[in-house]
DNA sequence: ATTATTTGACCGCA
DNA sequence: TGCGGTCAAATAAT
């Protein structure tokens, strides 16, 4: 197929350069950060969103390097070969040992373009559980999905299960900066507003704990796909306020209640990243 | 007309 | 055998 993979070298510099950006953007944000002027604020955010789409490709591009061959995503390879078989309607490999992590968060975006394309009941669990995959599966034969359930204990986050990475990002994604995606609902305008990485669990692969954008709802059918890294910062609505600043070193962020923060230093970065390449989050690191 | 979501059926795996 | 993941026809939205 059609697979998006460039060797490791490349990806090597990608992501380099990615960080670089990164922190170069950072840099430019903590000049901003200290002109009072409020028209500072929508350059910052601009800038801001540069900043994490930044992030967010080179995190992907890190999760590229190990997810080489692991072909363990579902049996069809994207150019929905077994779908059918020979077998017919529901002949399919369920995926196993594939990648997969977990993050709690009070918004299901996350910058990709998802479509929905199944919901269960899940045993003993009070909310559905929904299914989604890569809008590129087909035409790029992207093997990402994820899972959305609402949590029990607090209806307005969400544990978002991302299984497999995408293979379609160096194309188009689909940046829309419309807040609120809920599945069920739950459109309030303070529940789109915040967004909350708390990468939870991680078992491992890559994350995306940045909002860099989209929704997996149709809601604004406006921009399909753009690329997260450059111009998706425009018009955020929900997008919070900066609350914390820079350091010498570069910082991670987060969303929180009341704005964005750092998230200490690149020691984070250096957790997040394992030996082989495999993202680690922990929540504890995020908040 | 095209694209996305809903939902019951189907199937793999524990 | 039942649960959970996926498929795809029907339906809704754009």
């Amino acid at each position: 197929m059609a697979r998006v993979c460039p060797d490791a070298d490349t990806r090597k510099k990608r992501m380099i350069n990615d960080l670089l950006m990164g922190r170069d953007l950072a840099v430019q944000l903590q000049g901003i950060m200290s002109d009072p002027h409020p028209s500072s604020a929508d350059k910052a955010r601009e800038i801001l969103g540069k900043i994490l789409g930044s992030f967010s490709r080179g995190i992907s591009t890190v999760s590229s390097f190990e997810g080489d061959g692991e072909g363990s995503l579902s049996g069809e390879s994207g150019e929905s070969k077994s779908r059918h078989g020979e077998k017919g309607r529901g002949c399919y490999k369920r995926r196993k040992g594939s990648q997969s992590w977990t993050a709690v968060n009070s918004t299901t975006e996350d910058g990709y373009s998802w479509r929905k394309y199944g919901q269960k009941e899940i045993l003993n669990s009070k909310f559905p559980r929904c299914y989604y995959r890569c809008t590129r599966k087909h035409d790029q034969g992207c093997k990402a999905t994820k899972q959305v359930q609402r949590m029990e204990e607090d209806p307005n986050m969400y544990q978002i299960t991302y299984i497999g990475h995408h293979t379609c990002r160096e194309i188009s994604r689909a940046p829309q900066m419309i807040p609120d995606s809920d599945p069920w609902e739950l459109n309030s305008p303070d529940a789109r507003t915040e967004f909350k990485p708390q990468i939870h669990r991680q078992d491992h692969g890559p994350v995306n704990p940045f909002p860099c954008v989209k929704d997996e709802h149709r809601e604004d059918s406006g921009s399909d796909l753009t690329d997260c890294p450059s111009g998706f910062s425009q018009d955020w609505p929900g997008f919070p306020t900066i609350s914390s600043m820079v350091g010498d070193d570069l910082p991670i962020w987060s969303f929180s209640d009341d704005g964005f923060q750092s998230l200490s230093n690149t020691s984070f970065l250096d957790r997040c990243i394992g030996f082989d390449g495999e993202l680690e989050f922990d929540g504890s690191d995020l908040l």
